[in-house]
DNA sequence: CCGCCGTCTTGAACGCGTTCAAGAACTACC
DNA sequence: GGTAGTTCTTGAACGCGTTCAAGACGGCGG
């Protein structure tokens, strides 16, 4: 995943003890107050070695976050198992991510600075982030499909992508709330968990059938010419 | 709007032949791989003498950015004054933006990158950025108030930042599409506007009023709250 | 034990954005 | 014209992320 991964112990040992010099610094100087040359001093190597294991500080910090997409799926398990609602699942998924992340806020936005970048691999629409993309769209196929809500057939296809959307924007609110203990966010899902249950109940209904076939149909475009020219993503 | 504002006539030709420079160079060559060294040769100054006139290289980039925002604002005028319907306002703005900002698609990433973080003051919720949110939401109260459709009371209240906050959406949406002509974009404004209005009426229907109250009160909450502790962002 | 080859490690050096102390140019007032 | 005070201009220097040529290390076949 970061390069050439170390083919003798020796050099395991020296990788980690890199990226532990960093992740303590990073946690308590901040990243962009944290050098390279701090880094590799910590870890008592040279600075080409953290190079060598690193081909930028950058990546460096995605350690951070490949570690935290792993506990949110562990922590998320849970209320994937026990809640049987479409609206508890959604709002216990949700607020169990971010229970996960918190500590991390501070990073938040060095994160989202290179995800923001088109060009990044680790923006979330890139080739590079497809797994991941599919991983979260999965998950919210399972929020679904372990629920009692019924969704029409058409929609259903199209939902889970617009879940995960869904989850992109509270992210993005939450990177921007500044609330302690991120209250904000917490009310935006406490409360918006069950707007958007009540909305996709009321999706079934065959008054508003001509309405959401034509907000499937643009979906669908959108996403037919994705795969073909870039990337699948959804509007807002 | 950036620094020392010239004092003499001299100080704002050196201002402005730094500003063309870079402008110039940005566009034939990128700015990543444009340089300040080479801003300040082919501007005829020293590197120093830019730094004076602008505070960081980031900001000569924002020079296009307002450049860009004052023309989209005068593109614009023309669709509000002559349409009257909702939908043909609203699709007409956002092509009409869309017209105006496309050669620049280069730079969206770069531009972007930047309005991401949450501590930088080009960030769209920052308070920096007040006016221009306001400008964009002000835009949006127009786009309502010149046309024929009626909106609810509550609502009414809140739906130009809503609005605002689609048009970022489509904004986003466009700097990752890399289809030709931004093929894909178009496509979603042309559908969504629609989407949108109906949307909008839908609202008005009695039926739906304990879930559009619902809605609303969750803007306001996150409005009320946000102008307290840090920035009045929509969510999603 | 030798020599070889892939793996790992080094630190000087590069190019960049940015800062700053020094001074030149200009203006205004006497 | 002289002087004081802005305003503008300079270029060397700093700190950073990053690169790279050179060498040290370590195991394996002979």
């Amino acid at each position: 995943m970061t390069e050439p991964a170390p083919k003798t112990r020796k050099g395991a040992e020296t990788r980690d003890r890199i990226v532990q010099a960093a992740l303590e610094l990073f946690e308590s100087r901040g990243y962009d107050e944290t050098t390279m040359r701090d880094v590799a001093d910590r870890a008592g190597v040279a600075v080409g070695n953290a190079y060598y294991y690193f081909r930028s500080k950058e990546l460096l910090l995605q350690a951070y976050y490949r570690e935290l997409n792993a506990r949110v799926a562990a922590a998320v398990a849970d209320v994937l198992a026990t809640e049987r609602g479409f609206e508890a699942r959604l709002r216990g998924v949700l607020l169990r991510k971010l229970d996960v992340i918190e500590p991390y806020h501070r990073f938040s936005a060095v994160l989202f600075r290179t995800a923001a970048d088109p060009a990044s691999p680790q923006n979330p629409f890139s080739d590079e982030s497809r797994a991941m993309r599919e991983d979260g769209i999965a998950l919210y196929r399972d929020v679904l499909a372990g629920s009692r809500t019924k969704v029409p057939g058409d929609l259903a296809a199209r939902l889970p992508e617009l879940l995960w959307t869904f989850d992109l924007g509270v992210v993005l609110f939450w990177i921007h709330d500044r609330t302690p203990g991120r209250r904000r966010t917490r009310a935006l899902i406490e409360h918006s968990a069950g707007l958007v249950a009540r909305l996709v109940r009321l999706a079934a209904n065959p008054l508003l059938a001509p309405l959401r076939r034509r907000a499937v149909r643009l979906l669908e475009e959108l996403a037919a010419d994705g795969a073909a020219a870039a990337d699948p993503s959804p509007g807002a």
